[in-house]
DNA sequence: ATAATATATTGACATATCATGATATATCAA
DNA sequence: TTGATATATCATGATATGTCAATATATTAT
């Protein structure tokens, strides 16, 4: 099917005959379970946006309560999918895995589709 | 940095000016959490490789318990991550989102990374 | 030291997920 | 119908996750 090739030469060509490590594969499942909330979603695309930006800010924009972001941050924060850097009072987060913003754009094409 | 560049060319240039709808989000989490376990990751993959089979096939190959692939496969029919069709006694499954390929490639250039 | 601001963590509780073994359903063959 | 094969579902308990309010910690200003 077309389209189907298409999705495939516009993001990898990886796909050898060898079964992917088992390892690999435990520490996605985990990078993806921390990805799989509509609110880190959220958080990510924001921070995406914006380059980085204070934990308030993030309140702020997403209207959510103050435990429930720094909530999400941390176990983003875990799985490595974002970064924090305290300026004096301030906490400024900031994405720091590529493959959490592949993830995003497809989500974002996936919006615009048809 | 370059490389993040060239990640991004590589995937998607739809990042707007607009946050992402509420409901696309919430749709992509579950998606992503129907994702989100070693063992599914590792059924996808077999059948991204081999197109299409019956669930005792995927029961030999992955060496798991047939009630376990049963239950993925059916978590991830939920999702709409794979499809089933009947053929007389089997059950052959193939994926059905594309998205879940995109995904599975991104983790295998993981795999294949420096 | 005290107060104010920014962030993180905790406790309680509800809900979801996972693994496992047992059982149920569907299809075909004899 | 009976038996065999292929698949799905169920019941259980263990573990993880999510929410919310309260509290703790860190940093700066007074």
């Amino acid at each position: 099917m077309i389209y189907q090739y298409y999705e495939r030469m516009n993001t990898c060509t990886t796909k050898g005959a060898k079964a992917l490590r088992p390892d690999l594969l435990a520490g996605m499942a985990e990078a993806l379970q921390a990805l799989a909330h509509a609110d880190r979603l959220r958080i990510l695309d924001v921070l995406d946006r914006k380059g980085s930006l204070p934990v308030h800010e993030l309140v702020r924009v997403t209207a959510l309560g103050q435990a429930v972001i720094s909530g999400h941050l941390a176990r983003m924060r875990r799985a490595g999918l974002v970064r924090a850097d305290r300026k004096s009072r301030e906490v400024w987060y900031a994405i720091a895995n590529p493959h959490a913003v592949t993830i995003l754009d497809c989500i974002r094409r996936k919006g615009t589709e048809r």
